[in-house]
DNA sequence: ACGTAATACATCGTATCACGAAGTATTCTA
DNA sequence: TAGAATACTTCGTGATACGATGTATTACGT
């Protein structure tokens, strides 16, 4: 897929995949992959940037002696989410336009 | 609207608006508002780019004593057209995707 | 006549960001 | 016992949207 066109849906897929249940990273990876292909650094760096915009926190915890990072969603990053959404009647307007190619005459 | 989830729209957007009929820089923008907002320093970047990769081509022709360069959408183009609508289908599945949230239980 | 907006194009620097490559370390399995 | 799977991290690079700035002409209001 398109990487330009991914750019604006991968925080989103990383916060859907924590929405329910805090989530670790592989385990994020596994959980999108069949929707959006996302590598670990890709993964870890979008983590990273959604902790210091206060999306999401973390926690240590361990897991079969193997230590791992939980990562939680908070309210902004649920907001995010639903701004997402609102975000979204604008790019179906974009995407009409694309496929009707009716721009002149 | 998000500039993420604006990169994997411009380029598509550009080569609509210049698709029934040879466009140029002003009257693109003019004509892409409606739906999406770019600057100029954008869009001028985006045709540079979409020559250089062969999607449209170029030709300047004096318009009130006043040099115009029209945009001409080529068959690679159009390619690019098709292949956006056809990726859109992974898109939309994404989309699903965000708005069920229902990754895991 | 004069200033301001509109038309039309161009360049530079910056910040953001996805990703490959490479590394560390443990556990599971053939 | 080697290799795959699990789990996380850092670095460098290329792509790119955009604000700022610049140049030049035409149109319009007062």
């Amino acid at each position: 897929m398109d990487i330009q066109l991914k750019r604006g849906l991968l925080d989103v897929c990383v916060l859907t995949a924590i929405k329910n249940e805090d989530s670790y990273g592989y385990k994020i990876i596994k959980d999108v992959k069949p929707y959006i292909e996302m590598s670990e650094s890709t993964l870890y760096t979008i983590l990273k940037r959604l902790e210091l915009s206060g999306l999401l926190t973390v926690r240590t915890s361990e897991h079969d002696g193997r230590l791992r990072k939980y990562y939680h969603i908070t309210k902004a990053g649920l907001m995010r989410i639903e701004d997402f959404k609102e975000e979204w009647r604008e790019v179906m307007s974009i995407y009409q336009f694309v496929i009707k190619g009716d721009n002149n005459g």
